[in-house]
DNA sequence: GTGAAAGCGCTAACAG
DNA sequence: CTGTTAGCGCTTTCAC
């Protein structure tokens, strides 16, 4: 036995398929008495109509698919819990795939989603794309219309509706916060440098500095690779140079600068202070709990459905929005109050 | 412009829209002259087979639907992790839904992805569904013919291949494990006393105290409310009664237990030794880190989707199966050494 | 070599 | 009131 179809339930009373199809839509059309038989029999047998073949019909599918890079990292699975409540909230599915930071990965994802199972695409770049900066893929969806918002690691070779962290006022303010509570060797500890995000940061981190008549130093921005190993650069950069704070990019990062800190015999934050980016559940749970700057993710992922959902239901022109969501420093115990 | 279909292509060129269709399947049937150009036309237009309307006549979509109560919850996004791997490795997509604990919306979600927008169907059930015992929509869906695997939170009353951890025996090897160290005044926190896996591991806990000669005494299971105050409770437990040690059954509630263990200046695991569940990213990070149960989420995840690709993929019978998957106990500073 | 026709499951306009 | 028809986009016989 397979599944109940209008015209099993159509050829088992003798009737035709239309019949059957307003029966159950209990149209007006149709006599009492054939709908009730009807209706009792669909119901008894669980009869779901087929949701492929409507959306073939209607040529929508309320779904929205979703292309994180990676949902390990709690920014992207807050994001994911944001897109999800609201996307539902307006009646739409969604459909979501992982990146895994790979290029490949994305373009297959993206060729299928692109492929009409979904209204529209909410997506993140993975690492390589943005470091290959090959966004063809993206520029093919917008050209088959497929509406599209981008978050957080986008890219301006596209136009499409954009929801990007304030990454280089969270540097910039970042800093500055760290200068105001006396800090000013100050250094960075990227695991992101690939990204547009990483570099944004860096990027107000130096305009803080240079604010306050500091000088950048390259040498102070410790970009760590994938297999690298993290205790070994922090030691090279402590040795070589005084520091009273550091910034981690992500909050991974910033949890296990701490521990290698305390592990030297370094007090934090009184010899030196950290911030970490992305306020998950770790920076809170450590000792001391660290101060973080917050996205916002579920935030930004609420923003992103609405505006695909917007966009995907409103017929007509609506020019592109980049939506700059502002980052909040969450103040904790890693850094000097400020005085 | 809307999206390009074979017969856009057909009117293109003046031809039908099988010779269209042959053309891009390479066909040998085809003039080679005729599927040259209608290939590179293809090809330029980007032309992408619409998804939609093969699931419908190949009915299949080559997509597994994912529900999980909570992915927030980091053992589920482990768990989300492996399936997707293991799907994708397999050809299928994944379209994951969350029922946030809530009855409703897992019910929704199960009717519409067995609506013909998956092959099958991967699910845990939510707590309000395991409170209320209520799973005629699995039933249907059963009925229905759809592939399921159960994972993790399985009820007894529908018949599906199940993945479950081995919860009786991770309650009663983590007993055993504090018992062998020296405690025998063992607490349990719970926060999921309404689900089949926080019962489960109560009920392996009094099997080891009973084998060692202890009695079992509720009062030192503490059931933990959604907006209830753990600190109040944990304060009542010990004020009431003698603990040497704590076994809270999810990771938050583990790490909350150290913290208020080390407001209250008791010391771990010297007065006290804490064991949680789901080995995290928060209990290594935490000081003392924490001896943590861990149930291989993602293990899980892939052996649950390789399981229901088989079942999909497999025509004829196949009896159902129930794997049981093993816990490990991770140790680490939160309970003394075995002596 | 190419095209017409049927059909996947469903809806809706139109006949009867 | 009920049935026929066309069509969503595609593949696959089967004719020509």
């Amino acid at each position: 036995m397979k599944k109940l179809t209008l015209k099993d339930i159509a050829s088992h009373f003798g009737v035709s398929i239309s019949t059957v199809s307003k029966s159950l839509k209990d149209s007006s059309e149709i006599s009492r008495e054939v709908k009730v038989k009807i209706q009792e029999y669909a119901k008894e047998h669980h009869y779901k109509p087929n949701r492929v073949a409507l959306n073939l019909l209607n040529k929508t599918t309320k779904a929205i698919g979703v292309i994180v890079p990676n949902i390990l990292n709690y920014f992207f699975t807050q994001v994911f819990y944001g897109i999800e409540q609201s996307a539902n909230a307006r009646g739409y599915t969604i459909i979501s795939c992982i990146s895994d930071e790979s290029y490949k990965k994305e373009l297959q994802t993206v060729e299928l989603l692109g492929s009409g199972i979904v209204d529209g695409i909410i997506l993140s770049l993975s690492e390589e794309t943005q470091a290959r900066d090959n966004t063809e893929h993206l520029q093919n969806l917008i050209e088959n219309h497929v509406p599209m918002v981008l978050f957080d690691r986008v890219t301006e070779k596209i136009s499409c509706d954009k929801i990007v962290v304030d990454d280089f006022e969270a540097g910039y303010n970042t800093t500055k916060h760290l200068l105001k509570t006396g800090c000013n060797k100050i250094a960075i500890i990227s695991t992101i440098y690939n990204s547009s995000v990483g570099k944004l940061r860096v990027e107000g981190y130096k305009k803080a500095l240079r604010e306050s008549g500091f000088n950048y130093d390259g040498k102070n921005v410790v970009e760590v690779g994938k297999n690298e190993d993290l205790q070994l650069l922090i030691s090279l950069l402590l040795d070589n140079r005084e520091i009273d704070a550091i910034i981690a990019l992500d909050e991974m990062t910033a949890v296990d600068t701490l521990n290698i800190l305390k592990l030297k015999g370094i007090t934090v934050p009184d010899e030196i202070s950290i911030v970490g980016f992305t306020n998950g559940r770790l920076s809170k749970y450590v000792s001391p709990a660290l101060t973080m700057v917050s996205q916002h993710g579920k935030y930004i992922g609420e923003l992103a459905a609405n505006i695909l959902v917007d966009r995907i239901e409103y017929e007509g022109e609506m020019p592109f929005t980049t939506k700059l969501v502002k980052t909040t420093l969450i103040e904790r115990d890693s850094t000097k109050k400020d005085q």
